[in-house]
DNA sequence: TTGAGGATTCTC
DNA sequence: AGAATCCTCAAA
């Protein structure tokens, strides 16, 4: 959290919003029925990325940190952008305000041009592309746990975390989610 | 081999 | 509230 992602082409934005999906011990993790072709990356090293494909059409990113569990993973919710911004919006088919370049977890693939080829990028090294920086600002020193967002099991943990008060994180639905 | 459902977003 | 849209995996 208050990382930074950031592409060799100049793209940053700073993360304010993740979500936690813990291996086998969550129902809601692709990872929870044990190793697959699509979630292998989760079963990978530590510090890659996990990019998913969804609903047909949208990517999700994920950083792979067994901290808790194997092939946990944390989910990449909203950035703040913070530079490369009218690289972003080309990239978002012209979308004017910046609230909504990357305030979703498919959105901010589609911002950053993160897609399937990117799957199992280090982001440590930043060596295929995606790289996570640490600029030194902390994460927040309250946690803000809430539950997470579009999932119909494991819905109880709440496992997602955002920096209060950004303008940047995604919007909760008012409503609960069909199903 | 089949088909239900999905860590979503956009528009109506 | 409904559509877009395709891939994965469990079940048969």
């Amino acid at each position: 959290m208050n990382k930074i992602l950031a592409m060799p082409d100049g793209r940053s934005g700073r993360i304010v919003e993740v979500e936690a999906y813990c291996g086998a011990e969550d129902p809601a993790a692709h990872s929870f029925r044990g190793q697959t072709t699509r979630n292998a990356s989760m079963f990978g090293e530590q510090g890659h990325m996990y990019v998913y494909f969804t609903y047909g059409m949208h990517f999700c990113a994920n950083a792979v940190c067994w901290e808790r569990a194997p092939g946990s993973g944390v989910l990449l919710r909203a950035l703040e952008p913070l530079t490369g911004v009218e690289r972003m919006r080309e990239a978002r088919h012209g979308i004017e305000r910046n609230t909504l370049l990357c305030s979703g977890p498919a959105r901010l693939t589609e911002a950053m041009g993160i897609d399937r080829e990117l799957d199992g990028a280090d982001l440590v090294l930043g060596s295929e592309g995606p790289l996570i920086l640490d600029d030194g600002t902390p994460p927040p020193e309250v946690p803000t746990a809430s539950p997470r967002i579009g999932i119909s099991r494991g819905i109880d943990p709440p496992w997602r975390w955002h920096i209060e008060g950004n303008a940047h994180v995604s919007k909760r639905p008012s409503r609960p989610r069909a199903r």
